[in-house]
DNA sequence: GACCAGGCACATC
DNA sequence: GATGTGCATGGT
């Protein structure tokens, strides 16, 4: 398993080079991200962060003290817009809270601590909670997404119906615990994830086409 | 005009 | 514990 996680890694970082993901400024920008993204294609992230920024709002307490239809107007492009508003304030009350307001504070609390802190903010599951850890506070934690289980169950390398625990824990297994080859790896699995292996896929052009058969 | 996208919570069996 | 449903926009 360790090769093959490996084999695979290299297959796409010599397709695709270095990610630099996450797409982000800041780690409250890439928090606010993880929400907005949630089964929802980034060009429509990207619109909603625009507007946050045009409005002043990517900040927490700017967040929570302007008026309810403001923010939700602002995430209208990024769908969802009146369960995100709910779940971007949920994310804001909690690191004011908790942290402050500050990202740094809470980027220094251990993973046992902030993993079971976010599960606990409504609107905050498994893939949110890791993209912020990965991403914003920079913890060795691997992110499972749909594509994850896509081209790893597709591959034969995992069960396709493996559970989200189950396959992060395969890879935090069998990986060096580095933030930055977690970080290039689950972004390497977004682009091939994009590029070819969407509900109708493009295996024939894929950098792993044949790779284990 | 249908199908799809980097989820999540909640209801129901 | 597994399965189904609502949530909404913009691109293909």
């Amino acid at each position: 398993m360790k090769k093959t996680l490996l084999h695979i890694y290299g297959r796409m970082a010599a397709h695709y080079g270095p990610t630099h993901w996450w797409p982000g400024d800041t780690p409250f920008e890439i928090a606010v991200g993880a929400v907005l993204t949630q089964n929802t294609a980034w060009t429509n992230v990207e619109r909603a962060i625009a507007n946050l920024k045009r409005e002043r709002l990517l900040e927490p307490r700017a967040m929570l003290e302007c008026p309810r239809e403001r923010l939700e107007e602002a995430l209208v492009p990024s769908g969802y817009f009146r369960v995100k508003t709910v779940r971007v304030l949920n994310f804001c009350a909690y690191l004011v809270e908790r942290y402050d307001g500050a990202m740094a504070n809470m980027a220094r609390q251990p993973i046992e601590t902030l993993r079971p802190e976010l599960l606990e903010v409504n609107g905050i599951g498994p893939e949110t909670a890791d993209d912020i850890l990965l991403y914003a506070c920079d913890k060795p934690v691997f992110v499972v997404d749909a594509y994850t289980r896509r081209i790893f169950g597709r591959h034969g390398v995992v069960s396709e119906q493996i559970g989200y625990e189950d396959l992060r824990a395969t890879f935090e297994r069998n990986l060096h615990k580095n933030v930055h080859l977690f970080k290039e790896y689950h972004g390497l699995i977004v682009w091939t994830g994009k590029d070819f292996c969407r509900r109708t896929p493009k295996c024939e052009a894929c950098p792993l086409g044949g790779l284990l058969k």
